[in-house]
DNA sequence: GTCGAGATTATCT
DNA sequence: GATAATCTCGACC
């Protein structure tokens, strides 16, 4: 079954109903456990605070479309396009466990310790669900990746939210918890606060 | 367990 | 040319 109402409700409303929904491509799929709301305008954490662009241009198009990035050089995030056309608004995918498939996401993440490992973090996840820039745009009801609603977790499973993670917000992170996640989950990723990149510049040998 | 730093490239200015 | 919604590894507790 796939909720069309409530990927058209925005990413703050989508995100905690999103917690539980199984993602899937091929023999591979994770249930979500940890999502972030990116807003479009009015969010400088957006890749849309700017506007349309090419690669932000799915963001921008109707609900349930994936929109896939590229994240310092080498690796792919997955989001959920979660407003109507026109409006910039999506579920960032940031942790699941692995419930089908298992061998293969462990043969595409070789680094990986142990299993709550294999999609904890938003380009891990990208990476044991085999999802690359070439799936951005693709439409989640109709595949090759898809969106599992049935999954939803019963009523009383412990949701916190909080700040989201690497992303400098003015007047700090702290005041948009717009990171949703099950408490107390192994498959969690653990929060990093964002950190400014030390330039690498020709240094001018101090003395 | 926590912390800090380097890697690497699509995208935008 | 600068930036980045991250990951991995090494040092240390």
């Amino acid at each position: 079954m796939f909720d069309h109402s409530l990927l058209e409700q925005g990413a703050l409303a989508a995100a905690p109903a999103l917690l539980g929904v199984t993602i899937r491509h091929g023999d591979v799929a994770v249930r979500l456990t940890e999502v972030e709301a990116y807003l479009g305008e009015g969010d400088p954490g957006s890749h849309a605070f700017r506007g349309r662009t090419p690669r932000t241009a799915v963001m921008f198009d109707r609900p349930g479309r994936l929109y896939t990035y590229f994240s310092y050089g080498m690796h792919t995030c997955a989001n959920i396009v979660c407003s109507p056309v026109g409006i910039a608004s999506a579920v960032l995918i940031r942790a699941g466990e692995v419930v089908d498939g298992i061998d293969v996401a462990r043969s595409r993440r070789a680094t990986s310790k142990g299993d709550d490992d294999l999609a904890r973090g938003p380009a891990r996840l990208a990476a044991a669900l085999g999802i690359t820039l070439e799936h951005g745009g693709a439409d989640l009801e109709t595949g090759p990746v898809t969106l599992d609603f049935a999954s939803r977790p019963a009523a009383g499973t412990d949701i916190r939210s909080g700040p989201r993670t690497g992303v400098a917000m003015p007047g700090g992170s702290d005041v948009y918890p717009w990171r949703f996640w099950f408490d107390g989950d192994p498959t969690v990723s653990p929060y990093r606060r964002h950190v400014p990149r030390r330039r690498e510049r020709a240094p001018v040998t101090p003395r």
